[in-house]
DNA sequence: CATGAATGAGAGTTCATTCAT
DNA sequence: GATGAATGAACTCTCATTCAT
């Protein structure tokens, strides 16, 4: 596949990400990607042959650009509470852009695909969350910024409660005040000496 | 509608809740109701007039339903911590059955149909759920079991965990150990003096 | 599948059988049968799930109605050599009818489907006819009407001569001579004191 | 049309010839072709229009050929019978040689191109076998070997025993024992004196 | 009320054929 | 000459929905 095609495949990715992004997952057809592409039936089918390969591959893309979040929190010299901080912040954004946002496709996408854990990526990023999450609490315990004694626990209670915020952002709808509420009762927790 | 229609009605019902419960929301037919069912097309559409409206009428048992988890666990008499421990032994056992709850066609449900606040039964369910919790945490506080500071915060923090662990348990799977892991660091911190 | 179902079932069977004459097997689609039938899309699908179910069915008729062939000729009662050669006047009437017989279909449809012997059905009318004619040879040489010292290789090559000749009709044309000669040859060498 | 461009046309015939024999003719597409010449889907129109065209020239290669093996047997000074034994032993061979002939793919092209009698090579072919073999049992009556009152009805007949069990080893399958059997009961017909 | 045959819109998929490079 | 991406017509198949009985 030549570079002009690897041009085309990401065109097509990035148009299929914004229909995934209005219409979920399993509404999408690879009719709906040919028409926001405007091109051909057939020709959609030289790169992908369902919306699942699709998905797919826009998938992988999302996934390293949000790595690249955490890794910008982590990145700059900071405080572990400064870090934590920005994580949330991060987090909120990302709660709040409503309509726009993968979140509900991913969902459908692995309700229909019941993937095993290796492959898995949403479990992938999950554990790698939880990983950081949990040696930036060590860290904060360590220069006395944190109080928890047990840093894996806690940072696993954070990222399922984001788990929670996004999929309820998602059915019921959540209020920022909800999420500055939850991140804030969970900041104090942490700074709290007990 | 006579006696016997409201019995058939309620037939239907059960049958597309099995069905619901192994394929989800989006994924069944009017036609796969109408085989479980053993009962003609035309048959189903003298209830129904869509998945939709078959879907909508089993969330309304299912909510009575669960609504009653919460009252068992509170209507014996029983210390706070007793009556904690048992709705999270519930809810471990509802988070392990896999394969048969309706978790996965709700959230289909409801990804499909941004219901208004109102009339949207999960947010109802939720908010239900942290007033009784807010209420459990605060009669635990007041009676010396419980150490908390803001009852409200920590009982969204419990339900929107159970939220992220009900939609990771339908994505990436969880484990036991998961489960354990978080109610019990949950309950040790409402225990703790600080 | 009521009565009025298995009326229609027939109907598409024949029209699709008219087809089959005209197109052969492997260039009839779902679409041709249901023009010809005037029938919905939808509608061909309630009694056949491919152009082969279909055309498995119109076999199935088909091989009733030429056992009967046999059968007539056999059920006169007359001479050996006179059901030998009525016999022979069906099998030309047969050849002769090019464009309308399902031969080439037939064909077509076994080179598709290379079936095991025992569901062959061309294997096995193939056979059962090499088995009458064998009875008749010997029938006709007992009652001394043929000269034959091996009636079942001579059954053999008189059905593999049929076949040679319906083969040759379909693609490279046999004429009326041709198959006279064939068969009169036939009749001599059977007739002829050695 | 270069020296080069020839080669490359015969390159394409060849693998082309492959192709058919494996998947007989209706089944194969200018891809297959294209694939397996690992030249471009451009490259194949430069040469041929369409998979037909591109049959009508591996039947011309093959015509040549096949007509050499009667001029082989006749080639050799020998018996009239040594001639006809050797003939049928080719034969044998080829019917014999199940999935890697070009037999299934001559019948379906036929069917689909019911070819006037001129420009019809099955028929050149078989006309011309049954001049050779005419000529042959002549020769044999002529010397003393065969013994035949109609040598032309004669080579007719075994040339559409040979049809017949062309077609027959295509659709319904044969055994070795049943060719045997077919040319055996011919040779000692011949052999016999009346 | 109840039936289930029939409809047709629309999704998926394949392939011969073209054409700019 | 040669390439291979792109096109679009044609097919297969599924379902919600209707309607005569």
């Amino acid at each position: 596949m030549g570079d002009k095609s690897l041009q085309k495949k990401q065109f097509i990715l990035e148009n299929a990400r914004e229909i995934f992004m209005v219409k979920g997952y399993k509404n999408v057809t690879m009719k709906d990607i040919v028409d926001k592409c405007e091109i051909s039936r057939g020709g959609l089918y030289l790169y992908f042959n369902s919306t699942k390969e699709v998905f797919e591959e826009v998938l992988k893309m999302e996934v390293s650009e949000t790595d690249d979040i955490f890794q910008d929190a982590i990145g700059e010299e900071a405080s572990s509470m400064d870090i934590l901080l920005l994580f949330f912040k991060e987090q909120k954004k990302e709660l709040l852009r409503k309509r726009k946002n993968l979140t509900t496709a991913i969902y459908e996408f692995y309700f229909e695909n019941k993937v095993a854990k290796k492959e898995n990526s949403i479990r992938r990023q999950f554990d790698v969350a939880v990983k950081i999450m949990q040696q930036l609490i060590e860290e904060g315990v360590a220069n006395g910024e944190f109080f928890c004694d047990n840093p894996l626990a806690m940072a696993r209670n954070i990222m399922f409660v984001i788990e929670g915020l996004k999929i309820s952002s998602q059915t019921m709808g959540i209020t920022e005040e909800m999420i500055d509420s939850e991140f804030g009762y969970i900041v104090q927790w942490l700074a709290l000496e007990e």
